[in-house]
DNA sequence: CGGCAAACTATTTTCGAAAAAATTGTTGTG
DNA sequence: CACAACAATTTTTTCGAAAATAGTTTGCCG
């Protein structure tokens, strides 16, 4: 199915950033070329196509002449990833509701029902693998969404999602309890379908900032 | 005062991108390694460590194992900046008024009124080089969003803003009158001061809306 | 002991060439 | 004449090493 003979530094790209979504390569560290090169198994060429582009989508800090660094993650950050995803997908969801056919109000229902079958196994073992309940929820969001006819906006948002899955596996353990999602994303997805485009924002952006306060009690 | 001894990689990444945006590479322009080595004077690496990044930010697709090519170039897709646009600015604005100091205010009216200042001397010569309005615009633009406290928002502006500058610049020439913008950019400047935010956003929309019926007629 | 410069080490940046893959061109067959 | 198989050429991808720059240690002198 994948094509198996992609590039290098496409493939290293992706395992790069896998990595410090899973922190197994924590904010700030230091990314060598050298070390990576090793870590890797490949030369520094693939090394630095990957950091380049990783540099641009948020993952990576670049100081010229003086290597590459995990971005560093703070309250600050995150909390500026959370505004901007509900703005995005409030956004998103508002002109999917409008503007979806059939078809999408299926794959919502698919997306959310897959989801669902995984609430109970929480199988979030601190590995260094993308668990299946983090895919499917993240299909979830995305079809809430692909109907909004934007190609900007869809990007945007997928790679907000993904920056922010960082904070999560970051304050992962430090908070014992594990938040009851499943009925905030039933609402969302009950609204959706209802058409009704103001209460499914509306519950989506709660949902998100909910998150937010969970993650960081604290700050605003 | 600009940092003379930058990496090859990073001055070459902007000079693609200037000559990508002033439409000296034309959409769809197959962007050969040993083409733009000669063109640029290096070696590949720095070349293809600029591509990767302009692939990111848009301005360039990559086929892998198959090469690079400037990023087509369309009316559907000239509509997607314009509405993400406004989204975002219109957001970006919003929360400039609402928390911008007089620092702030400052900025705007001194960058409404260079920019001003540079209106009757319409330099846009069909060089390769961004003329001293289209850098003032910006700014002004720029300096209107610049207090809305977010930097994944300005990010996002600044770089829709550049890819929109593209389209000006190929449509160009196909229409001979100049529209008069002027008077929108001070009802915008005073509309914020007065920090008037719906008034203030409605203008601006509306003033990116006129640009985009304005280039493309046809199209919604 | 402390500041400072020279020498040394480590790392990033850049180049040029080898390896891998795609594209083009050619020949032979149905 | 169409078309598939094969050879030749071009281009992308990757590597390994040279050049350039940053960081560190050493040694000298006030």
């Amino acid at each position: 199915m994948s094509d198996k003979v992609q590039s290098l530094g496409i493939s290293v790209f992706h395992e790069i950033k896998r990595d410090i979504l899973m922190a197994v390569l924590p904010p700030c560290q230091k990314l060598g070329l050298k070390m990576l090169s090793d870590r890797y198994e490949c030369g520094t060429s693939p090394i630095r196509e990957a950091l380049n582009q990783l540099t641009v989508e948020g993952w990576v800090q670049r100081i010229d002449k003086r290597g590459f660094f995990v971005a560093d993650a703070s309250a600050a950050d995150f909390a500026d990833i959370l505004q901007n995803r509900c703005l995005l997908e409030g956004e998103a969801l508002r002109r999917s509701i409008e503007r979806g056919d059939s078809a999408w109000e299926e794959q919502v229902v698919v997306a959310h029902f897959r989801m669902s079958a995984l609430d109970r196994d929480s199988d979030d073992q601190p590995g260094s693998t993308v668990s299946a309940w983090e895919i499917a929820h993240r299909n979830f969001h995305q079809a809430l969404i692909s109907a909004c006819g934007s190609r900007i906006l869809l990007d945007n948002c997928a790679r907000l999602y993904e920056l922010n899955i960082r904070y999560r596996v970051l304050a992962r353990g430090k908070s014992r309890v594990v938040r009851k999602v499943a009925h905030e994303h039933d609402a969302i997805k009950d609204l959706t379908l209802k058409r009704d485009a103001a209460g499914a924002v509306d519950a989506l952006v709660r949902h998100y900032m909910a998150t937010g306060d969970f993650l960081f009690p604290n700050k605003a």
